[in-house]
DNA sequence: TGTACATCAGTGAACGCGCGTTCACTGATGTAC
DNA sequence: TGTACATCAGTGAACGCGCGTTCACTGATGTAC
């Protein structure tokens, strides 16, 4: 017999289970506490029980959308060697993770803007502070070699993440014409234009 | 005596001003109809006869917002002659945008992601459909002549348009060590690289 | 192993508040002749 | 210019619904001895 999960574990699980498949079918405005319940089949006191409030869920399926973004770039970075093959990665990453988890993503995006209340959550809780810092890292010996031009971090994250962001922003709203398939084949090229080191 | 603008059109900018101020104060969920009312000093009648609804209201909004900017991208453009010029004013004006006007840059944001019930308010008017062109039109030839890579308008969207765009978020969001200054500095040279013309 | 107790997980009826919207109305401005 | 009428702008009391949250409770699992 299997050791079962540690109790209530599930229950977790379900409810952000449905809560991300509410606030990708019906959006924000859709993601209510009789939604999530009725699509987890989970009681309003267990919600409360393990989130304290529908906002704490929220941020609860935040984390976790995070998380799995994260996890998939430093991944992506576990068999480079080049500062050119860490930032390729890095955009064929992102792109492909939108294509395959275009619901995270959503979540994601929209957490994203100023002022959100799980935009907040990260700030908060720093949850995924360490992998962002292991991203750092890799990045850094190659920004003092010169492979990468100098220039601080958030300008680098700006040019590498900016672009394939922007694309996934508009792929998953469907704007017409916007191909991610055909992003994956060009941006990588260019964005590692951008950054690439010019020093001899 | 001056002629008085059109009937009610006061009442609409003042709807308008106060929609602007309650949403970048107290958020998106701090948009609520009581607070536009207060902010404004119009009566609830009054928002319903010039808007229909709460989310109208919100829809002129943003369209106001996105005007506001493709009006200054659109005067970036003015007076640049080549692609250097025109890629490197659209990054610059962005950004010097988003400085200047973050009210509005937050409102632009906040509805961007998508299934956001402002976000769909441009496809469903297509009110700035027309600057959109013009950008796209002042482009072309740059594209025909060499001077920018051939590539698809929405990955040229996605370089030149990304990188400052995210810097813009995570300033807007407060993320210590996002310098707009800084990234005014520099980003214009590296997404010009990212795009300028390699063939002879 | 058995019993007593403590903790954790889960239930759902009840609550009250704030929300967006409606509607019958008054007043101001424009138009016809 | 004066009168009659039509249209547009603005008012605010009233409504009802759905929302997130609470709470007293039952049941299941873990722990002590």
């Amino acid at each position: 017999m299997p050791v079962p999960v540690k109790r209530g574990q599930d229950t977790v699980a379900r409810l952000l289970d449905a809560a991300l498949a509410v606030y990708s079918q019906r959006g924000r405005d859709g993601f209510t506490l009789q939604a999530v319940l009725d699509a987890s089949g989970v009681s309003v006191g267990s919600l409360y029980h393990h989130f304290g409030s529908l906002d704490g869920l929220g941020i609860g399926l935040y984390n976790r959308c995070m998380d799995d973004l994260m996890d998939h770039l430093v991944d992506g970075l576990k068999d480079c060697r080049t500062a050119e093959d860490g930032v390729r990665a890095m955009v064929t990453v992102y792109l492909r993770w939108t294509a395959d988890s275009p619901t995270k993503a959503l979540v994601l995006h929209a957490a994203a803007y100023p002022g959100s209340p799980l935009g907040d959550a990260e700030h908060a809780t720093g949850v995924n502070a360490p992998k962002v810092e292991v991203i750092g890292e890799w990045f850094a010996p190659h920004i003092a070699s010169g492979a990468l031009d100098p220039m601080p971090p958030f300008l680098l994250e700006t040019l590498v993440l900016g672009p394939p962001r922007l694309a996934a922003q508009r792929w998953l709203a469907g704007t017409p014409g916007f191909d991610l398939d055909e992003a994956a084949k060009h941006l990588p090229d260019r964005v590692w234009r951008s950054v690439r080191g010019t020093a001899k």
